[in-house]
DNA sequence: TCCATTTGACTGAAAATCCGGTCAGTGCCA
DNA sequence: TGGCACTGACCGGATTTTCAGTCAAATGGA
């Protein structure tokens, strides 16, 4: 049972990924959410609060998919949760697809505004060093310089493999092969110093 | 001496780099360029037009810091060609910037708009097999797919570490160290099959 | 238990604002 | 004097934002 401005959010999220963050109309949110105008102005004092909430909204559901569920499921090697947590971004679902694109879009949109810098840098920060965590685990003699570079290269390579996948140049099943690839060639990196 | 059209086809790629695509205003274009409102309508008939002509005007102006200018200089070996190649895309200039922000734009606006998405894919292969030919040039015994996928996954890093310098999360320095990382990585791997 | 009072989520329409596009008119040069 | 480059006030449709008021649920006093 979602409270009313989860509801919100989740339209938000909808009307983002179908429209992007510039062609987001207030009033096509409160359609979308079942809702009035006002009530959205009620919750969230105003558009750009809309976009920030949603931001944060965004990243925590990326976090549900990302992180392993199923507590009786085999624990994974670090490895394979290294692979799970980058390619399950690379899936042609309704959810992950409407997480990426209002995650690029947003991206887009903080290149001209400043509002949003500082949500997506934490949240970005967040997502490396949770990578390189993971590639510390793989890889536990390599420096921690080294292995933020990588977490830092995989995550960019992804956002930017992301945006072709979803602009149509790109097949997800090349996408996450390429993705797959990288991750193999930053490990052998990080072997050899 | 700037005609008066060009002289508005500069501010409209300073006020693109500045606002966006989506977020320019007929008005502030007008100030930014010195004329009236007016006198733009009289150019360019309407705000595609604009659009129209200012991504030609940016077009054209990529060519010029994108390849070898300076006829005299020493030639560069393949491998230095391609870093200048790709590491020029990384340059705090307001040229170099204004272009990378229009690319990044209408890589977004693309997802949302089919009309964009067969012009940008164009671009981008013809980008990626550029440097997969530099990329053979430098290891001539890879294969080509091999080639192929190490170029799509430095072209689409690139323009990841774009996006995050430009949106404020990314020094410039370190994006293009990280990316001159990449390209050892990548050229590594090439190495042994 | 019953009803008066308060709270706060919610609505819808009005008001304010924004913005692309128009147009009557000005100055200038050939 | 005809026409071209140019101006800037203005228009109206689209969007955002505000706000007076409704309603249902919680509170609490007798």
């Amino acid at each position: 049972m979602a409270s009313r401005s989860t509801q919100i959010l989740e339209a938000a999220a909808r009307v983002i990924a179908r429209r992007g963050v510039r062609g987001l109309r207030v009033e096509e949110l409160a359609a979308e959410a079942g809702v009035s105008t006002g009530l959205i102005y009620y919750h969230f004092k105003d558009r750009t609060g809309i976009l920030r909430h949603t931001l944060e909204f965004i990243n925590d559901r990326a976090e549900r998919y990302t992180s392993t569920q199923d507590p009786d499921a085999e624990p994974l090697t670090p490895r394979e949760e290294l692979d799970q947590v980058l390619l399950l971004e690379l899936q042609d679902t309704p959810e992950v697809r409407e997480n990426s694109s209002a995650w690029g879009e947003l991206r887009a949109s903080a290149v001209f505004d400043p509002v949003l810098r500082e949500d997506l840098a934490r949240a970005t920060l967040v997502w490396v060093q949770e990578v390189a965590g993971l590639l510390g685990q793989v890889r536990p003699m390599a420096p921690a310089a080294t292995l933020a570079a990588s977490a830092e290269r995989l995550t960019a390579l992804l956002e930017g493999l992301s945006m072709r996948w979803l602009s149509g140049g790109l097949a997800i099943d090349h996408a996450r092969t390429l993705l797959r690839e990288a991750v193999e060639v930053e490990l052998a990196r990080l072997d050899r110093p």
